[in-house]
DNA sequence: GATGAATGAGGGTTCATTCAT
DNA sequence: TATGAATGAACCCTCATTCAT
């Protein structure tokens, strides 16, 4: 659990102790998608990983902690995958995240459906984290819009479009991906621009009014929209 | 646990069971309300019944099918106190379905955080529960829309809108009713017209249009909307 | 719970009670015969007598006496069934007690294999119950060969003896009666002939050495023994 | 419970833990000993081997897997103080077994009469694990005798000796050993005669006509029998 | 760092018995 | 007499954590 000494070149115990840690934490993470926390026991998670169970303690402070950290690395690789391209127009940007989101869900399927999509099944250290992830992501696409995500009239909105889109992927995973997910990322689109049609309902104010027709007219992916 | 004899007037004895199992079943709301399945045990729901937890197993079979009876009487109530009622418009009425929901979870708060706006905590029984329930106001909702509930382009759709509201009820419960109902309701009707307009985008059909102009134009609490 | 008076007609709900009584009385003899003591619960008995479980106490004052009851019970039944023949020569007598009691074990199959032929599963009460018969049965026989019951020698060789033949009985049931009753007679008989054997050999008498004699030379269904 | 490297020393560690295991089974065999299954709970155990009870599992994975492996472990200690010795008239090897095993049962008394002479109180594993039990001894028994054990006609009688003899040995026991070991051995001999003797009123056979000529005349402890 | 034996609180369930109706 | 709701002790087992090696 020794930490390497910053600059100096980690000893082979240290890194054996990292391979052993990230053994647990792939285990983990592994398990904690197939199974609800409580169903999980560290047995199976250290057994899984071929190290004794006592390690799970010394590595991770407890079963909590590891939960924790397993939701903190999913939401880690999860960012990254997901991370807004530098070009195109904000549109295409857009449809680009969503399409890498949900390609990421398809190919972590089990950690999507059970991790990712899924309310807290634990601990209020890991639901604080899915907080923070969700948050960013919102605020990646406010600022897409050029939306301040800090606008009261939006955060509810926005947490019922995330919730949206997180069900119709967790539906659309489970169900066998019964459409293409251009398809699916157009469903995400419109319910996007609800979000934002809400807000503006609430408070009308220019911003929200230019992101809501850039929604509208811009970023659909098929122009046969209502008033073709 | 004997049933009474229907017709019969029930004696002295089943009333008196009838209403220990009520006692649990409060209990039992109460507790499951407050905690996470796993961490509420027999003992706390029997000892704040006032009962032996032996009675329990008696009445209910065990701590999941007591789960199970719990959601399906929370259910049971969602229901009997959000029916859609008998006059007025379209859209009054679904006005009135949604204010309703909403002053139930008002009145049911920890219930409503806990079991209705919750993914599933434990059992398969519940779950299915749940789905039951969702689909029942799902199929209200699309009948009062003169829209069929099966269509294969509205499921998804459907079911982002039901989340969506969820999470936005769940949020505005947390956040301590930081608008009044009738704002949230507008926000629900602009997340059921994009679910629609999400069906509409996949797959065009006239019932589909009508419901979209129905919940954009004549449904809305403020006039002052886009086109203002 | 109450007696009938002694020579008045008993009252209807006497006659009543005394049906509940037998009743469970049946339902237990046939759940013991299938179950070990310890796997069989009055709730089993009760239901499958169709009274309420209550009553058990009630009749039999718990559910261990009940079992002693049963098997009291079914010893009383073995013994009727056995009782030996007033007439015929010493050794035919033997021969039809010896076929009776196989034949009252085939006709109560379960009972003899979890009851009669069996150890005792419970309580002291009942297992004193089977020394009882036993010894009773042992009395006969040895009333029968004009021997004395309670010679110390005879002890142990005639508890030797009914044991090997209740092993060789259960042996027979369980394999299917692999052999006519008439053929595991004439082992009964060689096993009873070595019991009077050991007595002699230990302490040499008359009384046992006819015994012996009759029963090898008079007593044989086959004549093909040794000497033939 | 991991198992030592075959080869390699064991650590101190696995032969503490070895130590643990003994301990535990070594009062499961006492508490067996002393009361039936039902009534042995593994707190008793537990209790008694000093230990914690979770060890219970830990180390024999439940009660009843626990209860076997004592029938394993003193069918495991008869078996080897029973064994019979290589040299001397057959006649002697089998009074030696006979010794040995009555001399078995008197240094082990509880076990004896609660565990070896009476019917499996619990688990089809114990069952069977005394049914291999015996028919090794038969086998040991019909090998020094030239007798085929598989033979059909002495399967019977043969178990019908056995029973015989555990029940002596069981009352020669309780009673408080009123009889020399030596008249004992006596006894089963006489019994275990009367078995091949049935065998061979069945199917007459030279081998088992030698076999009981050689118990009848040649095993005798006394010479003073019948044709004395 | 790694091991896994040891701990013991805590869980849910079963069940014979009691007793008011 | 009959009912079955109510009781609560007792059971076995699971499991996260600790710690000596």
């Amino acid at each position: 659990m020794s930490q390497p000494a910053p600059g100096k070149p980690p000893t082979k115990r240290q890194l054996a102790a990292e391979q052993t840690r990230q053994k647990l934490l792939r285990a983990a993470l592994e398990s904690f998608s197939r199974r609800p926390y409580a169903e999980v026991t560290v047995g199976d998670i250290a057994r899984s990983a071929g190290v004794a169970h006592g390690l799970l303690s010394h590595h991770f402070n407890g079963k909590e902690n590891l939960y924790a950290e397993v939701v903190r690395e999913i939401s880690r690789r999860l960012r990254s995958a997901t991370s807004i391209t530098a070009d195109g127009s904000s549109g295409a940007r857009l449809r680009g995240h969503f399409a890498a989101h949900l390609r990421f869900l398809v190919d972590h399927e089990d950690a999507a459906l059970n991790l990712i999509l899924r309310r807290g099944e634990a601990a209020d250290l890991a639901w604080e984290t899915f907080e923070v992830v969700r948050n960013e992501g919102t605020r990646s696409i406010c600022a897409l819009l050029d939306l301040d995500a800090d606008a009261p009239e939006l955060r509810l909105p926005m947490r019922g479009f995330s919730a949206a889109c997180d069900e119709m992927a967790r539906q659309w995973l489970t169900d066998g991906h019964t459409m293409p997910v251009e398809a699916l990322v157009d469903h995400f689109i419109v319910f996007l621009a609800s979000a934002v049609r809400a807000a503006h309902d609430r408070a009308p104010a220019p911003a929200l009014r230019r992101a809501l027709e850039e929604l509208e007219h811009g970023t659909a992916h098929r122009q046969d929209t209502l008033q073709a």
